[in-house]
DNA sequence: CTTGGCACTCTAGACATGCGAGTGCTAGGG
DNA sequence: CCCTAGCACTCGCATGTCTAGAGTGCCAAG
């Protein structure tokens, strides 16, 4: 009983701060939630809360703030996440729908995240997945250098130049792209390395080099942990805090222009939650210790694999932005299994 | 003599404000600039400067700040662009001289541009370029869906989805893979259009509608105008400005978010000049109406195809802008030819 | 045309002050 | 044992007033 007041007074600290961005009294309290009890009793939770660590003053004579900490347990207690109404579920359909390719899909998901959300939206696509090779294509750019684009079934492209020490003929060029094609086309990327395996055997010994480059190129386009972009939109939501706030952006622009602290942002989903918040402290990403990340993965196939979520102050509604991310992960993932 | 001081006085006027982002009153001006005459002298030519309106009062007893018209003027004497230092051009050099591909050449430059002007950074690429279809692939992503790819010279690739009527035969698709390289792979741009007229002539009546749905798509790839990415970075730099002045950044995030403005932004260039410089007001985008942008032409060839810049705040350094912006175009311009 | 002098204007910063929101504490009631 | 009411206290904030200083405009003299 008692407990659950101290709960239900640090829901409405947060609810309430969240609503007006300004530290909220104990008489405020009262009368906007009806509690049924006075204001001194709230006082005294609000003392207990503190004491705690889940709330602070400014300073002595004004109201209470929730920590990182509070809203840590706030979060914690949102467990049913509201899903979205039905028109919003179709115009977001909808709006997903017309993409024609998966920049666009992506360029599209991260406005419609920002929207929604009123915040900084990330999106990051694609990680690896399963699936095959189509074509693989060698281009001389110069003497020297070739350039070497690979075409997979999902219509992802990728990019790659191969320096040579000779300058290339291109007769070889042409009988190593006939020959890289017939081993690799329609391969899956998991049976390219294998396919690859014996495919130097037929040339000179003075291409072997050249041959042996290429083939590395192959297979590091399709194995490693090819480039994984990250799109992000929404950032004129960034001004609109510090209007009211003493929140520095320009230290948060600036972590956000670093491709390498957004994939780890986004990296780590937690398993047992279909949406991953980290608030405050939490992001030990230097920038990022006065905001809140909600995360959540999306994919092809059941397992995510890759992730999309919103940057905001840590003061955000999170019970809407869990559900607004976690609404367009679906999304996302049911247009990209559609096609 | 008469106005030739007058012009000497607006740009110190221009030089100090931007040092300082102070209004600058007549008796700093003799002090810091070695005018041989007083303040009382500078003051008569401030007051006819501020009656052409080329300079303003904040109010009465404050200095004078350049208008958008002083600031053009100022330009406009800018005639001799002072080269970059030789450490400095080295340092660009091997910095863009290291990139793998196209999409890193210009991620690399937009980083650089906006480390040296501490400014927003722009690049635009690439625009249609003289050059000639290497492959192009059709692949069937699902019954009625087909994705075309079509693969450039320079290694640049545009993808296009096409919608089909009725379900995709394998072996018609396989057959106008065939006929659509043997069409127009090495076919420059401009003669694909004449490479594409009478393939449909050789299928049947019922495969018509795909196959010129297929060869409208591939000549729109090639030709029209097609999708122009945008890069920019750097945009932490504007919470710099705002500290120390009272501007809006929430306008100019939301401007920089759209693609279309940032295009057009980009897009006109002056010909007699090798940077346009468009301050203030003379940007007719909304939002960026207290800004100047500083942008260049580059490309592979003489004639600049596409462009990149700056955004800036109007009191910011014009010369050392222009330079930095104009080095970094023909740099970039000479990494793509040495491509 | 330039210069020095002088009166005037206006802002930024310092200081004082009253108000009010909010707290903490203590004594009394269910 | 927990809740409530009341009361004194604390502070920040907004307001008002004042002053110093920077800068201007104008005028008369060189």
């Amino acid at each position: 009983m008692l407990e659950n007041r101290r709960l239900a007074v640090l829901r409405a600290i947060v609810e309430d701060y969240v609503a007006t961005h300004e530290p909220v009294g104990s008489k405020a309290l009262v009368e906007r939630h009806h509690l049924g009890v006075s204001p001194a009793t709230i006082r005294n939770d609000m003392a207990a809360l503190e004491e705690e660590g889940y709330i602070t003053h400014p300073h002595t004579s004004a109201g209470r703030i929730p920590t990182d900490r509070g809203y840590r347990l706030f979060v914690d207690q949102i467990s049913n996440v509201k899903p979205m109404s039905a028109p919003e579920r179709k115009a977001i359909e909808r709006f997903l729908g017309d993409a024609v390719d998966l920049d666009d899909v992506m360029g599209r998901t991260v406005r419609l995240l920002a929207q929604i959300t009123q915040q900084v939206a990330l999106v990051q696509y694609p990680s690896l997945e399963r699936s095959s090779v189509r074509h693989v294509e060698l281009i001389a750019v110069s003497d020297t250098r070739l350039m070497l684009v690979v075409i997979m079934d999902t219509g992802r492209v990728e990019q790659r130049v191969i320096e040579c020490a000779a300058p290339l003929s291109e007769q070889v060029l042409g009988d190593l792209r006939a020959r890289l094609n017939a081993a690799v086309a329609e391969k899956p990327f998991a049976f390219v390395s294998d396919a690859l395996k014996d495919l130097d055997k037929g040339f000179d010994a003075s291409d072997q080099r050249l041959v042996q480059a290429v083939m590395a190129a192959v297979l590091e386009a399709v194995t490693e942990r090819i480039e994984e972009r990250v799109v992000l939109g929404g950032t004129a939501h960034l001004a609109r805090y510090q209007q009211s706030f003493p929140m520095a952006i320009q230290p948060v622009l600036e972590a956000l222009e670093e491709q390498v602290v957004l994939l780890r942002l986004l990296g780590e989903l937690s398993i047992e939650s279909p949406v991953t918040v980290r608030i405050g402290q939490e992001n030990d990403v230097h920038g990022l210790e006065s905001t809140s990340v909600v995360t959540a993965g999306y994919g092809r196939t059941d397992e995510p694999v890759a992730s999309l979520g919103v940057v905001g102050p840590t003061h955000m509604d999170y019970a809407g932005t869990m559900s607004a991310v976690h609404a367009v992960a679906q999304y996302v993932s049911k247009i990209l299994k559609g096609q």
